[in-house]
DNA sequence: ATGGTTGTAGGACAA
């Protein structure tokens, strides 16, 4: 049986509800993971989703700004939802689900890090500090889950950490999303068989693999000026369990586009 | 060169 697992940035979940349609007809997804739903739980297209074939549905959205939700084909057997930073900002949601006989249940995580705002100084961007501090939890975080689990973390973590994952690396490095400080936070919460980054142990440097196009550029695609911030990571005892990652780059071509695309993980039994 | 666009809002702010 095995599971397909995408994720998807909507950027408002009430506006994308085709795009949605048209990423499960795509990629056939089990479970899809969206981060910045922008809707509070009472407004969420339930039933919408329900008649594409997503009967179990965690919410954890707010008015506005960011929200994630996990969206499922088969039963949760948990849920739960976390804050970080010590702030109720629903950027995190996860479920347990069962992936199949040869893998069983897995837990999988819907993340979405803060953005960070515009300039990369901590001392004068509170909002730099705040993803700074968000990444140094990851790490904590990482080290303190269930060595047993096999667990799934998926989201736009709005960091490109390799030079391949962005259109300049030299004019890049001190934009945000693709500065040292966030990179070394990164990875430190990678670091020692924590996770591996499934994407890129698929689809290897140097092949440039973007996720997110901004919507100011006159042509996204001639340009292509796209970052990598859209990762799925799984904990290193499901890597037998790999069989293929798709970035769905097309998607950004879609009518009333996101400025993320899908990324869907398949898992084997 | 300090723009440009989208979304939630129904003005300013976040991305």
């Amino acid at each position: 049986m095995g599971i397909r697992i995408s994720t998807w940035n909507v950027n408002s979940i009430r506006i994308r509800l085709d795009g949605l349609q048209r990423l499960v007809e795509t990629a056939r997804p089990d479970v899809v993971c969206l981060q910045e739903t922008k809707v509070a739980d009472h407004l969420f297209p339930a039933a919408a989703i329900r008649e594409l074939g997503f009967e179990h549905q965690l919410l954890h959205g707010a008015k506005g700004y960011n929200g994630v939700a996990i969206l499922s084909r088969r039963p949760f057997i948990e849920t739960g939802t976390r804050a970080w930073c010590g702030r109720e900002d629903c950027r995190h949601a996860l479920a347990s689900i069962d992936a199949g006989e040869g893998i069983g249940p897995i837990e999988i995580h819907s993340l979405y890090v803060p953005a960070g705002g515009d300039i990369p100084d901590p001392e004068t961007n509170d909002k730099f500090a705040h993803k700074l501090q968000f990444l140094e939890e990851m790490r904590d975080w990482s080290m303190s889950l269930s060595p047993d689990t096999p667990a799934v973390l998926v989201g736009d973590l709005n960091v490109a950490p390799l030079e391949s994952d962005v259109w300049s690396h030299r004019q890049l490095r001190n934009v945000i999303s693709h500065t040292e400080p966030e990179i070394e936070r990164l990875n430190r919460a990678m670091e020692d068989g924590l996770w591996i980054d499934a994407v890129r142990h698929l689809i290897p440097p140097p092949e440039r693999l973007y996720t997110w196009w901004s919507y100011r550029a006159r042509d996204w695609s001639a340009s292509d000026r796209g970052r990598r911030l859209d990762h799925i990571w799984v904990r290193p005892e499901l890597e037998p369990r790999f069989d293929d990652v798709q970035v769905l780059r097309e998607a950004r071509g879609w009518p009333k586009p996101s400025d993320h695309v899908p990324v869907t993980l398949s898992l084997k039994d």
